[in-house]
DNA sequence: TTGGCTGCAAAACGTTTGCATGTCT
DNA sequence: AGACATGCAAACGTTTTGCAGCCAA
């Protein structure tokens, strides 16, 4: 962790950036952070740390780590998009629309398949997104009517 | 196609909505027109049958085709979304990040997958949205550099 | 006549940007 | 000092909404 956040660090100094307080904060926390958050949200949290942090600065840092390939953004479609550490392996999501649970999982089957259709298609793929969208376990309507319930 | 309409139009009349000049032609155009249509183009289509037809009614009448089952909402992240026909087969999305050509595939074995996914996770999908990002033929990166081709 | 539907304009929302100021080197 | 980074607020583009009038049933 110390070693990444060094990294970054190192990345953007060393193309004509600077270190500053504020931009430190929002990538240390951004990456302890649990997955798939908005704007928002990481600026509530980096603000309980430092009062004086806005969005924009938000904004800008993951546009930047963004850029550097560090991060991702997601779109599940709810307005505001979404921003996840880019480090992990490969993951695609599955979105319950009733209670917004993310789940996540990975299919090398999937990823084999888009390979050879984009190959096929003559498509040079550098990315993909794919969501899954329906109900969790625990929100999936009630499976039948087995003695008439309720 | 006349045939789509009148039954949109029952479904709409039987749960208490009307039939109006304006959302017809909205429905019409949208349905007779290419895939993957911003509302601004939409609008722009439409006005130019009925110059009276505001933004707002185009976004009430894709929400409201949208609801029933009849279009579909993309994003491909431009900023404003992109709606759809949702009565075709259903196919996934290849999008060219130089030129911004969107071309369309279909890949069963990939569907199959996602299916299996689901239920391994306990999960029951309504629907998914797979989009491969990349660059088309026409604009894929200068192969190689075979005989040190400039 | 009633209630839905409309256009218009204003509001709302997420995001970007201009600018004066602050901070790092 | 100089360049980059920041906060603030204004600007932006998209989408939603309030409202008074309109139109279909």
């Amino acid at each position: 962790m110390e070693q990444l956040l060094r990294r970054i660090d190192e990345e953007i100094t060393s193309s004509g950036g600077k270190r500053s307080r504020g931009r430190g904060q929002i990538i240390e926390i951004f990456f302890r952070s649990r997955r798939h958050l908005t704007v928002e949200e990481l600026t509530r949290k980096v603000r309980v740390k430092n009062r004086n942090i806005g969005s924009a600065t938000v904004y800008r840092t993951l546009k930047l780590l963004t850029k550097m390939g560090y991060a991702k953004e997601l779109d599940f479609g709810e307005g505001a998009k979404r921003y996840e550490s880019n480090l992990t392996e490969h993951h695609d999501h599955l979105v319950c629309t009733a209670c917004g649970k993310v789940s996540e999982f990975e299919e090398p089957g999937i990823e084999n398949l888009q390979e050879e259709v984009a190959r096929r298609h003559g498509f040079s793929p550098t990315m993909h997104r794919l969501a899954i969208y329906g109900y969790c376990s625990r929100c999936a309507p009630s499976v039948d009517t087995v003695k008439s319930g309720s």
